[in-house]
RNA sequence: GGUCCCUUCGUCUAUCGGUUAGGACGCCAGGUUUUCAACCUGGAGAGAGGGGUUCGACUCCCCUAGGGACUGCCA
């Protein structure tokens, strides 16, 4: 298997949501993949009726398509294979690799006890009983495994592990009604998509063994295996919705950004060095399963944060500009025509300390206000008389500015507290809280920048008019 | 209960038998300073415990403890 192409996937189940470890795996595939020049596939694991509906589906694509990691192919569909499933495990049947076990519910329920009693593995009388005894009644289509020897899952992740057969189970391939189980759909729609390599999540790495056997059954090669250590919350136990967000479509409405969250997922459970920023192609050239680290990770908020804030300063304004319009808009704001532009000028201005796009937009509202604007009592307050008149004469010398720069500003407003013989302390709170009407601003120089210099005297106006 | 996986600073990790155990986030202190950030400088901070193997173990082996997964006619 050495000189096949490499061919990876991603098999989630719709289920309404998208696991961020689902991301994760999804993004090692996609890295493996790109790394070794094969192919990326997507297969919606849509074998539970009750649960995958057309919807649940969109937010897998979907989620896929926000984060960059898109297939290579067309997406297959579990549930439409099933016909290639059955023929699977008549196949088996035929080979003598499975059996029909006509276990009861009841049968099979106290079978279950006594192993467990046993400390044993469930065994159904069925796979030494001829078919000639067979009942007329409903029966299952079990994997006929080997009991005695050992299955050997040379994991990439992992190293070697061992699995005793008597420990491995007969698994079900057909249910009663004859449909599929998910272990035999995995096994033959891997085997028949071409799957090289089986990445996916370390709850599985029990069922590679059993899968193995099933592999052997059909007469077919196991692919290459690695299994990934889950993604933890902060406190160390399994990622819910109580820490804070447990699905792609969270991050993307906590205003995270699709490279921000690879560049994080990344450094989750693999690293190269001592590299923390890496871009998708370096990410690419450097990824390789053998890296991976075994343990669990938990996810660090802040680290999240950290590299979120990084990538929005590196972002295309128009781009950032596009998303605050889409944030803005859920949040009701009344966006006017010209917003768009005046946001994407902002935006360079007040982008250094925004952690996430929800914090970016907080910080560009300010100038989206409209004259005039509405003081809060905090900031009224700080219009005293003295700072009156002190902002009054400021606004002189701002009518007067020649150039409107950050640079320029800044030199104007030093030169005014030092004529004034005050440090910008006396001034800074009151000029800010007067631009922005008490909204989060940048620096004195930034806010006027971002307002320009009409709606900025036109807002010192505003303000000065109102001590009268 | 059984099988399997995991265990280096608070967190993510580097180390792949010999290092003052390195980096990043966070934290603390200082600097810059008109708010909040950002930014700059410095600092504290780790090999779960116990046995081996070895001239020498974070690194290899065993045991214990702790955490996790699986043990479904779910995926």
């Amino acid at each position: 298997m050495s000189d096949r192409p490499v061919v990876t996937r991603i098999a989630p189940s719709p289920t309404g949501s998208m696991h961020i470890g689902t991301a994760r795996t999804a993004l090692f595939n996609w890295l493996y993949a790109r790394h070794t020049g094969g192919k990326f596939l997507l297969r919606v694991e849509d074998t539970d009726r009750e649960r995958s509906t057309e919807a649940a589906v969109q937010v897998i694509f979907e989620g896929m398509k926000w984060l960059g990691l898109e297939a290579d192919e067309t997406p297959v569909f579990q549930a439409a294979r099933a016909g290639r499933h059955r023929i699977a495990a008549d196949e088996m049947l035929a080979r003598g690799s499975a059996y029909r076990d006509y276990m009861t519910a009841d049968e099979l329920e106290a079978e279950r006890t006594l192993a467990r009693a046993e400390g044993r593995v469930v065994r159904s009388p069925w796979r030494d009983l001829s078919p000639n005894d067979a009942p007329d009644r409903p029966f299952v289509v079990r994997l006929k495994a080997p009991v005695e020897g050992e299955t050997l899952i040379e994991d990439q992740v992992k190293g070697p592990v061992k699995f005793q057969n008597r420990d491995l189970d007969d698994l079900i391939l057909l249910r009663t009604d004859g449909s599929p189980t998910y272990n035999l759909a995995v096994v033959v729609d891997d085997h028949e998509m071409g799957v090289t390599h089986v990445i996916r999540g370390d709850d599985h790495l029990n069922n590679a063994a059993r899968q193995t056997l099933i592999y052997q059954g059909l007469g077919w090669t196991p692919p290459v295996w690695a299994h990934l250590p889950l993604i933890h919350g902060p406190d160390g136990t399994k990622l819910s919705k109580r820490h804070g967000a447990q699905a792609v479509g969270e991050f993307a409405d906590m205003g995270y950004l699709p490279e921000a969250m690879r560049n994080y997922l990344a450094k989750l459970g693999w690293g190269h060095g001592d590299d923390e920023i890496f871009s998708d192609a370096q990410a690419i050239a450097w990824f390789d399963i053998k890296d991976v680290v075994g343990a669990p990770a938990r996810l660090d908020w802040a680290k999240l944060n950290h590299l979120n804030n990084h990538y929005i300063r590196l972002a295309e304004p128009a781009r950032l500009t596009r998303l605050l319009v889409g944030i803005l808009k859920s949040r009701d704001w009344p966006l006017r025509d010209g917003d768009p532009a005046l946001i994407e000028h902002t935006i360079p201005l007040v982008r250094d300390g925004a952690k996430t796009l929800l914090e970016l937009a907080d910080a560009v509202v300010f100038v989206l206000k409209t004259r005039p604007l509405e003081m809060p009592e905090k900031a009224v307050a700080l219009l005293t008389e003295e700072t009156a008149a002190r902002l009054g004469r400021l606004r002189e010398r701002l009518a007067a500015a020649e150039s409107w720069d950050v640079p320029g500003l800044e030199a104007l407003n030093k030169g005014f507290a030092e004529a004034e013989g005050v440090g910008l302390g006396k001034i800074g709170p009151a000029l800010r809280a007067v631009l922005s009407g008490g909204s989060p601003a940048p620096d004195l120089a930034g806010a006027l920048v971002a307002l320009g210099k009409d709606e900025s005297l036109g807002r010192l106006d505003d303000a000065l008019s109102l001590g009268r």
